[in-house]
DNA sequence: CTAAATTATGTAATTTTTTTACATTTTTAG
DNA sequence: CTAAAAATGTAAAAAAATTACATAATTTAG
């Protein structure tokens, strides 16, 4: 745990004169972490040992290390924070948020993330007769990128944008087909229908959806990341990053049941693509 | 720059003692930052003064101020390196794995952004009389994506995945026509064909590939992420997220270019979506 | 190639900072 | 209200870092 955390977490235990220490550091840390012992002491209104104490109390071996503590943890404190696009940034700024914001989703989606679920839908993949992929508006073009990486796994795959053809497909399967259906909110009408009408006809359909979500309880077993969407312009962004990692993550404890011979394979997909491709220039790399 | 990056791109401009000093700090950054100046200095067979001066050379006040920066350097260096699954890899392990992974990856593509480049091709796309969005293959879905997001702005967009139609779209190109063409190694033969056909029409055609590439080369401007891919698995993987992100980056600068009255519409198209979903229960959030 | 100048490094003293030992004050429990 | 325990501070000691200066190594001009 950060220091900074713990010391807010442990300041009802402190004495008072560590706590207002521990105010004086929370309220600027920066500047802590640059004073001397002294100087602490004396903006906190304390002796000496007494800050050295407050150290101690929070498991470091004294003042410096302690100072080193919180320097790491101001530097890991910040890292990747969602920070909203503001209309006035310049592109340098809306670069770095964008990217930044990303990352904060993905770490978010990923400490969220139920292995135990993700070990399942990988059981249910790996013995399926038949997996459909389908989405919506954002989720269409996951579906899609799902078609991309499972089609190589010499499994029958489906993947349809049309909200019809999706309907026909999930009326005409059976038990041991596997639906895939991507959608952070969860609660677009006609997927829930077509869950319910794959289900019906006892395919297996796994989501990858909100868990408490209508499609989430149509399903019979449901991935979620829990990304909080960034509604600030009205378009999917971190979430559907988030369901192609998901994605990405099924696709790799596929390959990784299948075993080694299997992953062969997939080399051979990638080889067929050679002639239509350029040359890399000879060389290292 | 992160002090331990700093200290081997600086690591020539050394003398032969601070070298010393270098080198044991580089090889156990965790063990410095926990020494005195003596036990470093007697690690190192230097004196103690060299090592101080080593330290005012980094710009730091001496060496407690190194120590504070390196931990702090330690503490965000290290978080999202790309580490490879590995075929006994637990769902635990893998997952961890591809998640830091990606967002390696995408902060690889973040550093490596040209911000210029972003903000040109949002100029053209902004005075674009209509928007193409191709790709082949991973890339087919990005481009899809792509389509999801701008088809909001009321700009007229095609996206095809059939290389046949692309081919056609770009030959009835004309001046004022932007063709965005994805393609993460920009050695698709088709593609670097369109990117030329779609030029000799006197359409704009943007790359997001890389730069030296043939197809790079045929582009009036490039757009490259230079996220090394994870071949493990013969699957495009960390590179179409990078774009997705840069997508993402693209409708943000249009929009804001657009202004504040053009994000109303945004909502609208939102909110147009409603009736097709099942409504949220009322509460706050 | 040599001598002067410059630069690099180390020694020892000084200063600063932190820590310890102990005294005093404050709080708590009976 | 008093005795014990806990908290805090004072002052001295210890540790750590820095400075000033001396010596050694290296470079450069002739």
């Amino acid at each position: 745990m950060n220091i900074l955390e713990k010391i807010n977490s442990q300041i009802t235990t402190f004495s008072k004169s560590e706590r207002k220490v521990a105010e004086v550091i929370i309220a600027n840390p920066e500047q802590a972490i640059h004073s001397s012992i002294a100087t602490l002491a004396k903006v906190a209104d304390v002796s000496e040992p007494t800050v050295n104490r407050f150290c101690r109390r929070l498991d470091t071996k004294g003042f410096p290390d302690f100072k080193l503590h919180l320097a790491q943890g101001l530097a890991n404190g910040t890292p990747y924070v969602n920070r909203h696009v503001d209309e006035n940034d310049g592109p340098d700024e809306y670069c770095a948020k964008i990217f930044e914001s990303t990352m904060a989703a993905l770490d978010i989606a990923h400490r969220n993330l139920d292995i135990g679920q993700i070990n399942r839908a990988v059981d249910i993949l790996t013995q399926a007769k038949t997996i459909s992929f389908f989405g919506l508006g954002a989720s269409a073009s996951v579906a899609q990128d799902a078609l991309n990486k499972f089609f190589r796994f010499n499994v029958p795959v489906n993947c349809f944008e049309d909200i019809v053809m999706q309907r026909m497909s999930c009326i005409n399967s059976t038990d041991g087909d596997v639906v895939v259906i991507f959608s952070h909110t969860g609660r677009t009408k006609p997927l829930v229908e077509i869950a319910q009408i794959a289900r019906q006809n006892d395919a297996t359909v796994i989501g990858l959806t909100a868990k408490d979500s209508p499609l989430g309880k149509e399903c019979n077993m449901c991935i979620s990341s829990d990304v909080p969407e960034d509604t600030d312009l009205y378009m999917p962004m971190a979430s559907r990053i988030a369901q192609l990692v998901l994605v990405d993550i099924l696709a790799t404890g596929f390959t990784l049941r299948r075993g080694p011979k299997f992953r062969d394979n997939l080399k051979k997909v990638k080889d067929s693509l050679r002639p239509s491709r350029f040359e890399k220039k000879e060389g290292f790399n």
